[in-house]
DNA sequence: AATTAACACTAGCGCTTGCTTGGTTAGCCC
DNA sequence: GGGCTAACCAAGCAAGCGCTAGTGTTAATT
């Protein structure tokens, strides 16, 4: 129990880190503040954590096994074709970002506050996701859904879809569906699968 | 000569500037560190800006500046057609990207350390900027050129071309014309048109 | 009843921060 | 050559920073 409870403990902790890194941004946002959310005082924030630094880290790898996560159990239901493997990667990437909203913001735009220890261990998990990119897109570049590089057409729509997170309203009236398949659709120049 | 030299001395000032908020973050720079590079002292800094956060308003308005100057520009000289002008704002948001390379990444990623007062005095400068992309991107999907909803499209463009500041190496043998092109291309199925 | 471990608190150290102050220098204009 | 001004410097202030040391307090384990 004792386990159980620090583990979680630890994860609203985080959860509460993550939201301040994304108003205030890292480097504004003191440990005092951090602490005051968490309804602690400042020193005791360092027994859970060494230091500023690894709440940074743990913050970003939070988010980072979370999109992993879900983006096999998206490829695991998808259909089973090209096109079927593409909207189910584009529409669990955003998902992601929209569930995991703070921890992802902050891995994009905090990422250059990473010391080099924390950057090479976070470095895995990103490459590990980019993987199931590649295959995906080099699948539909094949099928002839992506036109162009597969490398280049990988990385204009990860762009396109992080950007999303400086525009995109979650409490507007367009879902991350309809998003998912709008993006898909203006770069197959056809509409969705059928079911 | 006063004034052209004290407009040309601001400039280099803010190009140094920009470069250590690129490195450091706004953040983590401290104006020491700009004296430092700027030869001079930190209290003589002072003589030049207001404060710390004029410099970082200084460094994106520059930018943006030149940014809206490239575009309109090209767009005088495109082929006009919806094709044309979609080639060329592409061409020139990357050229700008990369030519003001530090002062855009600044505004990408340290946007939200400006106060109300600049940021509203900037986004004007934005308005306008977006204002030249609505257009061209209206113009290119009534002649079939883009898939789906433009503001959508609008989006993802600018959303693709913003990221390549994270992935393109300007010392790579690919040339920023070539990435242009190759964007185009993957959203309209269709090689670049013809001189 | 004694021990242990997890968690929190108080107090503050040593350092850096953005910025101010008061004064000096060099070039320009009439 | 006296007055003016832009540009710079030396010195330092007040505030805030990350982090540490030492000391309870609580609750489960022995």
């Amino acid at each position: 129990m004792t386990l159980v409870n620090a583990s979680s403990r630890r994860k609203e902790l985080i959860r509460i880190a993550a939201r301040l890194f994304v108003v205030e941004g890292f480097d504004r946002t003191t440990v005092r503040m951090m602490a005051k959310d968490m309804g602690i005082k400042s020193g005791s924030l360092f027994h859970h954590f060494r230091d500023k630094q690894e709440i940074l880290c743990a913050v970003i790898e939070e988010g980072m096994h979370n999109a992993l996560a879900l983006a096999n159990h998206a490829l695991s239901e998808a259909h089973d074709t090209p096109r079927g493997r593409l909207d189910a990667m584009v529409r669990a990437h955003l998902e992601t970002l929209l569930t995991d909203r703070n921890a992802h913001v902050v891995a994009l735009y905090e990422w250059r506050r990473l010391d080099d220890e924390s950057r090479s261990h976070l470095v895995h998990l990103r490459d590990a996701y980019e993987a199931l990119w590649k295959e995906v897109i080099e699948d539909a570049s094949e099928a002839g859904l992506v036109y162009g590089d597969p490398l280049s057409a990988r990385r204009f729509v990860l762009g396109a879809l992080n950007w999303t997170v400086r525009w995109y309203d979650p409490e507007g009236p367009r879902s991350p569906e309809s998003l998912a398949q709008e993006l898909v659709t203006m770069i197959t120049h056809s509409p969705a699968s059928p079911a």
